[in-house]
DNA sequence: ACCTGGGCTGTAACCGTTTACACCCGATTC
DNA sequence: GAATCGGGTGTAAACGGTTACAGCCCAGGT
């Protein structure tokens, strides 16, 4: 006959013991309990030995949600991207888990393509459940609308085109980046150089392009509209970008890629065309991500320090989460630098 | 002067309105609200109307710890990863995410080396804060340990050699993949194949070499143990390995690699030494990462749907969560195929 | 007129921790 | 020998939600 006791214990298998049946098989109160796994206080050491032994026993674990409930801590961070595809975003969750693991967070990573309201419901769903966000969104008006908010919660927003200054936010030199790799081609005698664009509505890409065009205007280049062709960061838009541009002519001698995946697609597309590379055409991208040393040719491209970009967001965000009252706004800008390997040489 | 309320307002910037602040504004019970919010009982139209404008107006978000503890739903599922670095997991958690979120869950993700303390130490982080676990432990001894656990969590096992007959494990076809591969590579007439092998104490690794071996054998090729170079399954590896492949008399004419980072660190060692692929060597790897297509020659692989063994991971996950009770042991298998691209034509 | 029933709402218990506070008690101080 | 002190412990109040239960009110049936 069953037992009628609200706590019937294991009706099958068994339940998870709480810091009560701990309380219990110690013969002492929670609180002691508490203070002893804790080391919060002063236990006495036999006191102390008990609890401990007990603990094991029974197996006990604490709950993490009625712990965060009370301590307003949750020892967790969110991470939001607007999406998870590729080597680049495979790289900065690993900057941002090791830095992470360092300081013994863990992590809750959500994906949401740009759109408002997904972004907004990941990010409620976190909500008492994080001590801070790491938020990815190239997208400006919605990392704007991110930055306006005023709830406690520290973010930390990663290659965002937020304006106010009270925000953390760190960045990568795209500009930069894309103007010296842009005039290193045409110091190799480059001088018709298509540039196969990076999402729309994309600051870095807008940034990438911006560097592609006052790169040209500057070595007094005349740019042709026709050789900045739309693509998506994707290997697809690569390949099929890349095609367009050798239906054109005269025939570009230099293809610059938005990143190193839409390179990927291109290299692919020459390929098949049995074109040389880069005797017939040079290839570039941006990112350098890691099997871009592994391609054949090697990629030249602008190397974008990723893992690294994790982990000083990770970093800045530990501060801010460390430190709740500094409004220190925070602006970090990595630079990038050129690695030339035989695609473009 | 400072009120002495308990809950001073807005001491700077706002607190985040809870339950009861907006059952004040909405001139009603707390109890009323969650039920108008979550639509958990009836509520009569108006009531219901000023509740949530409330609610907005105030900016409420329900706190999620809080709302776990009491209903023991967390809506977050814990991935536990041996590492993050590569496409290969990458593309796994890309394929957890996705199912993850159309069923509305979150992912708390951790990576930990197979240290047995660091596995359990992420695994007591997460209690209390998921409704169910998804593990990935190549490492025998360690799933073993996790499948005999009885507390309540569910756990599906990815690519773990568990043998308990309860537990929920999905696997690849190791051992058929690559027996299928070195087949085909013997009958493109290689009859010298050295083999690059993964990680040690790795389930998966093991199986493939097993598969190398049975279809050397059953070809009727003497196998050569020196041929067996080890690896960890990183580019690196691959590229040392490929090294000390090349060295040796008379040369392999054709590689095997466990993985596909190692075949791209393989054809990389190749390249320096101006080898012909696939003429002098031909090179095989495993996974068919998205990016081996775009390698140059194209690699040729034994296909592995990854994002699809993360989806169906999750789905069974989801399944195992839904039903507690049901102690329905699952054991999948997913098929390998073999891609055949320029790398052993 | 009374009972019944159902829709709506409020009160309070509960989830599993942490921690402020009070208490007890033995040792030290004057 | 009283007062003080402080280490060790217990009691109970939080934290912010959900939900069982009870109460209220009003319509409808007898």
């Amino acid at each position: 006959m069953p037992t009628k006791s609200p706590r019937s214990r294991h009706p099958e298998g068994h339940r998870q013991a709480t810091i009560r049946d701990v309380a219990r098989a110690a013969r002492v109160s929670v609180a002691t309990v508490s203070r002893a796994l804790n080391d919060s206080g002063p236990v006495r050491d036999d006191t102390r030995r008990r609890v401990r032994d007990a603990a094991r026993d029974l197996r006990f674990t604490p709950h993490g949600a009625a712990r965060s409930l009370i301590t307003s801590r949750t020892n967790t961070l969110g991470v939001l991207l607007p999406d998870l595809y590729g080597e680049f975003f495979s790289e900065i969750i690993r900057g941002i888990d090791r830095e992470a693991q360092r300081a013994g967070y863990q992590l809750l990573l959500s994906s949401a393509r740009n759109a408002q309201d997904e972004v907004h419901g990941a990010f409620r769903a976190m909500y008492g459940r994080v001590d801070g966000l790491i938020l990815m969104a190239p997208d400006g008006e919605l990392a704007e609308m991110f930055a306006q908010r005023r709830d406690g919660t520290p973010i930390v927003f990663i290659n965002s085109p937020v304006e106010s200054d009270d925000a953390c936010v760190i960045t990568i030199d795209n500009h930069g980046g894309a103007y010296r790799m842009v005039k290193h081609l045409v110091q190799k005698g480059r001088d018709r150089v298509a540039l196969l664009c990076g999402a729309e509505r994309n600051h870095d890409a807008m940034e990438r392009m911006r560097g592609y065009r006052d790169a040209l205007d500057d070595c007094g280049i005349s740019r042709d509209p026709r050789w900045e062709v739309p693509g998506d960061f994707s290997e697809g838009s690569g390949y099929r970008a890349a095609r367009a541009v050798l239906k054109l002519r005269p025939r570009a001698n230099a293809i610059f890629a938005a990143n190193d995946a839409m390179a990927v697609g291109a290299l692919s597309a020459l390929r098949e065309d049995g074109l040389a590379i880069p005797e017939d055409v040079a290839v570039a991208g941006f990112d350098d991500i890691p099997i871009a040393r592994y391609l054949s040719p090697p990629l030249s491209s602008v190397h974008v320090p990723i893992a690294q970009l994790g982990e000083r967001a990770m970093g800045l965000l530990l501060g801010e989460v460390a430190t709740p009252g500094a409004k220190n706004g925070h602006r970090v800008v990595l630079p990038t630098t050129l690695v030339i390997r035989e695609s473009s040489t």
